[in-house]
RNA sequence: GCGAAAGUGGCGGAAUUGGUAUACGCGCUAGACUUAGGAUCUAGUCCCGAGAGAUCGGGUUGGGGGUUCGAGUCCCCCCUUUCGCACCA
């Protein structure tokens, strides 16, 4: 006999192709509206069209992809939509390299990678399809822009950009490089230049966005938020300059520390703080051209380089004095870069007995370090001595009027105290700052204001959106913005007195077109309104969100700051716009490094699709890996998955050999271990646990195989457990599983196996008929014995004690104690 | 420095959340079928020791300590790795 003869091939290539095409001329994929059953919106990061398809897009879409098909089997209504993140820095640079437009760059892309997606067999409704750089779709940034303005969410404000001054032009941050921070183009140094820029209040959300409530995000994703937007509570201190002819300006410093306020013996502003011109002003000649050039200086580094903890802190006096409100006492003002002008109010008190890098500072400019809380049951340290700042709680000395206030009370008092005297009050600061969307780029949403001599900046009426970014532009490096450069594009009417004005030639941030995508998708074409209000109301919100943790910051901070801006508004509805958050790892070279060109070590989909198909790089994806964790790729995994599938096809199409009926128990074992297998497949794609359920059915593939050759291919619980298996196998591989689908003669009579429903476990037929009873003897494992289902904890002492090993490892020993756990396990102890 | 996660065979990983450690797969070994095999099938494969053998004994989840009848899982200390944030007033 040689059965493999009667088998078909499997040539998953060929097969793929076939029901991709059947697949969208039948419309499977297609998700409406449907009041008769609970929708699941699953949606999954929009990818960037960068050129290629790469293994990372492989791995955030399939996984979410099977996950989607389990829950429409499980009988919901499921939206799994796909589209482009078009505008973006990478379009611009590929033009320049290439010569080639933006745009035309852009939307080749999105052809050759929606053709790539498409071979993944992913179950997309392509009519959702969304791509941010339509004009139908920036029409509604703009539009959203212009709704955020009206409610006091957008303002313009003078903001620095590193700019190049011989391509004369902005760069971001990615092009500038090294230590000197040049131009990748020309090596030009940059320079810090201010420009007017759009800003939204995320800050005012700050408070909001870190509530989590009725939300199913990662740990790690809400840490990384609370940290980012990070709030810290203090007091807002209102101090004096003193000014050499007796006059002084108010000079207001955030503070944690309000108890230390008596320790005060210098301030330091951030070099752009507006107070160190006037403050600089009253030194000497040599002093303020010294000032200004540690100013000038310290400006142009990057906040990250200013910042630099293992750098050594550097400062320079400003020749200016400042009044303590809360003992009248002059002390000297410093400016330093390690002060930030975009956090607190750009400027400090510094106590250096009690603040280790003010102690750093005074240390080794020889400030004075004065001691205003002892802490208790410690000896006294003289400061002459004192090698670092003392942190911990104590009483407060030397502090005025508190002077003896308990550490628990101090805090409290001292906040009291300023209040009454009317020189601060508490107060509440973030980290997190407002959200800069001005883009000085041509490849974005042009941001919709007109300016007018007369009435400044106009935003433009709703009804002349979109401004329609011109195609006609010289994109190659000039020097100036291509929109700035356009002959004719920026001269245009002031909406409110027809007067000349010109357009805002800066355009949108692109975080600004994915912050609402998941709402475009419900109606790409929709033009009464960024989406339609009723395919709002079936859709939303997000059910399933998963993507890189990459994105833990910047995208799911603003995604949820514009939600909550829009509900604010009167847009949408509901607090959170995305109810579960999960993220997929990295999948990285085979040397454990992450893939890139240099390093050669990319791995290409394509070819891998070619040669096994798309169901075997599928299966593997999920396989190899827990998916929150990815890891490297290894090139020979590849091929088990590939075995499993092809033995699966195998299973499914030999003919199955004339025998008599199985014995009960082969046939009660094959439906014991499938409904097992049923219950932790279900139970894992619940819980993206995507490795074990290609482990279990692997596993209940093996199981069938050795069922088989006792005969259990001729019962019908075979043919339920054929049935059954296809179903779990549909959301891994639906390629396979639709054609075992079609050649078991189920197709033609129900349709295709994506529309089928989830298969219920039966519990009766998962249970154990008998369970393997453990023995211990002081809990070390010495026999191991069968033993039927539900015996009472006597019966199982009982044979537990009688066992061979038991009585072995007793000989000699007093039974002390015998623990059972019920169906499991008998530990005696004994001595 | 701070925060988060992790450390299990030669490798990727599993373990019902305190109850049989190493499921599943890769790789490897032996055999079968083959002109051939980088195809397929069968058997074996954590380490040490004893035995011809089925087996038997001991050890093992980064290291050390603890709680417990029982610890990969909980607690404490240390080491290592990855990721994130970094003078935050």
């Amino acid at each position: 006999m040689e059965p493999e003869k009667s088998v078909r091939a499997f040539e998953p290539v060929a097969l793929e192709a076939k029901w991709q095409e059947r697949w969208e001329a039948e419309g499977i994929y297609r998700s409406d509206i449907d009041p008769e059953r609970p929708k699941h919106y699953a949606l999954t990061m929009l990818p960037y069209p960068s050129g290629d398809l790469h293994i990372g897009h492989w791995y955030a879409f399939t996984p979410s992809d099977a996950r989607a098909r389990f829950m429409r089997m499980r009988g919901y209504n499921v939206m799994f939509p796909l589209g482009f993140d078009a505008f973006g820095l990478p379009a611009e640079n590929a033009a320049i390299k290439r010569n080639i437009h933006p745009k035309t760059w852009t939307f080749a892309n999105i052809e050759r990678m929606r053709g790539q997606i498409k071979r993944m067999g992913n179950m997309v409704d392509w009519r959702r399809e969304a791509i941010s750089a339509e004009p139908e779709y920036y029409r509604w940034t703009q539009w959203f822009f212009l709704q955020l303005l009206g409610a006091d969410l957008g303002y313009r404000k003078k903001a620095a950009v590193d700019w190049c001054p011989s391509c004369n032009t902005t760069l971001a941050r990615e092009q500038v490089i090294g230590d000197d921070r040049h131009c990748e183009r020309c090596e030009t140094p940059v320079i810090r230049k201010e420009l007017a820029q759009w800003f939204f209040r995320t800050t005012r959300y700050a408070e909001e966005l870190l509530r989590f409530e009725g939300i199913d995000w990662p740990e790690r994703v809400r840490t990384l938020q609370e940290r980012w937007i990070g709030r810290s509570e203090g007091a807002h201190v209102t101090f004096r300059t003193d000014q050499s002819d007796g006059s002084g300006e108010p000079l207001e410093i955030f503070t944690t520390r309000p108890d230390t306020l008596w320790g005060v013996t210098f301030m330091v502003l951030a070099p752009d703080h507006p107070l160190v011109a006037r403050l600089m002003s009253q030194a000497s000649d040599d002093r303020r051209a010294e000032v200004e050039s540690y100013v000038e200086k310290a400006l142009r580094q990057t906040d990250v380089q200013r910042e630099a903890a293992d750098k050594e802190k550097s400062g320079i006096f400003t020749g200016g004095y400042a009044i303590n409100p809360v003992n009248g006492e002059r002390i000297p003002v410093w400016t330093a870069d390690y002060v930030l002008m975009g956090y607190g109010t750009g400027a400090i008190m510094a106590v250096p007995a009690h603040d280790q890098r003010d102690f750093e500072f005074a240390r080794k400019y020889g400030l004075e370090i004065r001691p205003v809380i002892r802490p208790e049951g410690e000896p006294i340290v003289p400061v002459a001595e004192m090698k670092e700042a003392m942190s911990h709680d104590g009483v407060m000395v030397d502090s005025g009027p508190l002077t003896g206030t308990p550490a628990d009370q101090a805090y409290e008092k001292v906040v009291a105290f300023l209040e009454e005297k009317g020189v601060g009050k508490r107060a509440v600061t973030f980290r997190l700052r407002d959200w800069l969307i001005s883009r000085q780029r041509y490849w974005g949403a042009p941001i919709p204001i007109v300016y007018c001599p007369e009435h400044g900046a106009v935003p433009v009426p709703e009804d002349q959106l979109p401004v329609l970014l011109p195609d006609d532009v010289e994109w190659l490096p000039t020097g100036e913005s291509p929109l700035k450069l356009h002959p004719t594009w920026r001269k245009t009417e002031c909406p409110l007195c027809g007067g000349p004005a010109e357009r805002e030639t800066d355009t949108m941030d692109t975080f600004m077109c994915s912050s609402w995508y998941h709402l475009r998708y419900l109606s790409p074409h929709y033009s009464g309104g960024p989406f339609d209000p009723a395919e709002y109301r079936y859709w939303m919100p997000v059910d399933s969100y998963t993507g890189g943790i990459e994105h833990a910051t910047m995208h799911l901070i603003y995604t949820r700051f514009f939600h909550k801006a829009c509900r604010d508004i009167g847009i949408v509805q509901g607090d959170e716009p995305m109810l579960q958050v999960r993220n997929q790892g990295i999948v990285l070279g085979a040397d454990s490094e992450k893939m890139s060109k240099s390093r050669g070590n990319v791995v290409a989909p394509d070819d891998l699709v070619d040669r096994y198909g798309a169901d075997t790089m599928r299966a593997f994806l999920m396989f190899f890996a827990r998916w929150e964790q990815g890891g490297p790729w290894n090139p020979r995994g590849i091929e088990g998955s590939a075995r499993w599938l092809r033995r699966v096809w195998n299973l499914f199409l030999e003919p199955a050999e004339a025998a008599a009926e199985p014995a009960p128990e082969v046939v009660a074992g094959l439906r014991r271990k499938l409904h097992q297998t049923l219950r932790q497949v279900t139970a894992d794609f619940e819980a993206f646990s995507f490795n074990t359920i290609v482990a279990a059915l692997m596993e209940l593939l093996n199981e069938m195989m050795a069922l088989r050759t006792q005969g259990a291919a001729s019962s019908p619980a075979w043919e339920e457990a054929k049935d059954v298996y296809v179903r779990m196998l549909a959301p891994v591989a639906p390629h396979i599983a639709e054609e075992l689908w079609e050649e078991m003669g189920k197709r033609e009579k129900h349709g295709s196996i994506h529309v089928q429903s989830w298969p219920a476990v039966d519990e009766e037929a998962a249970r154990a008929e008998e369970i393997t009873l453990v023995v211990q003897v002081n809990g070390k494992l010495r026999d191991r014995v069968t033993a039927p289902v539900g015996l009472g904890d006597e019966e199982m002492k009982e044979r537990a004690l009688a066992t061979e090993g038991a009585r072995r490892f007793l000989e000699g020993l007093t039974v002390r104690k015998v623990i059972v756990v019920p169906g499991r396990l008998v530990n005696i102890v004994a001595s």
